[in-house]
DNA sequence: TATTGTTATACTCTATAACTATA
DNA sequence: TATAGTTATAGAGTATAACAATA
């Protein structure tokens, strides 16, 4: 009740203002647009966000699965490639051994301010049908929408129980 | 050259404004938040689009692997599923019988509405940490930078000489 | 017994290439 | 020969469960 719009936006098709397609086709152009960027980075785009966890909190495995809502079983796999490429180390955590903390190395910090340079510039050139304001304005609704959906955690959603 | 802000955000970090995990979580909370409603279409979210397109202009399978961006081989498969729920139906081209239209069942094109309301909803849901104006603000914003990335088609980022 | 992290297995998704039929 | 669609195979990515070490 009382939603936005008529259900049906007769005549042609309104794909263009379809929400589901559009963040599709965003998603998609974000990876394409940043892959040369991250190509050397373990893991790509993962790996890239997992350093910038890292690099400002030293947090343990588990924490970061549940950060970058990933399972603790690919935070090894991922781990492991990040501190082959030597962006990381894992360090035990003398209050409770059985943690190890993730921590990043120089090498890894040096690399993700590169990175972050890099990563910034390929996301101008995909948000370039806006204008500075409107790029700016995108970036703070869906860094809003980001937060406010993490913290609600979608209880509304029970994608748990559907999965028969 | 003349990027927007200073690289690194001194401090702590600034992963709340991080645009690329906050296009992950967004992208991860739409799949939840649709879930349910597209439960019962095959391919979930895909389906789901592929019916929107298909319901107003009938294209061959190639057209529709371009638009939306998948392969053709997958296309195969996705109508498969489609037509086996009664969703769509295949039509020989007179014109090219090498070419299959595609064409959306009357009961395609009801449940799709139905399906149109519920998303609709389930994407208010999930924007819900902005205001009415702001939340139709994020979607003209998206759907721009949609279409252009779609026109430009991202001719910067040679994502396939880089594939090793 | 519960928790952190690791390993092994299986499953899904996607990409590649080979094939059929039409042009 | 080139294109639309199909099929088969292999690869990447992901999830599940079982395991070891520590609390």
């Amino acid at each position: 009740m009382s939603t936005e719009t008529p259900a049906t936006p007769v005549g042609g098709v309104d794909v263009a203002g379809d929400f589901c397609l559009s963040l599709l086709v965003l998603m998609r152009a974000y990876r394409t647009v940043v892959a040369s960027a991250l190509d050397d980075v373990p893991q790509g785009a993962r790996g890239y966000q997992t350093l910038a966890v890292v690099r400002g909190d030293q947090q343990n495995q588990l924490a970061l699965a549940t950060y970058l809502g990933i399972d603790r079983t690919v935070t090894t796999y991922l781990i492991d490639d990040l501190v082959t490429a030597g962006f990381v180390e894992r360090r035990l955590n003398p209050a409770d051994r059985r943690q190890r903390k993730i921590v990043a190395t120089t090498r890894g910090v040096n690399t993700l301010q590169d990175l972050q340079r890099q990563v910034r510039g390929a996301e101008v050139r995909l948000l370039e049908a806006l204008g500075e304001n409107e790029r700016q304005s995108f970036r703070t609704l869906l860094s809003r929408v980001a937060c406010g959906v993490r913290n609600v955690d979608l209880a509304a959603a029970p994608s748990r129980d559907r999965h028969t």
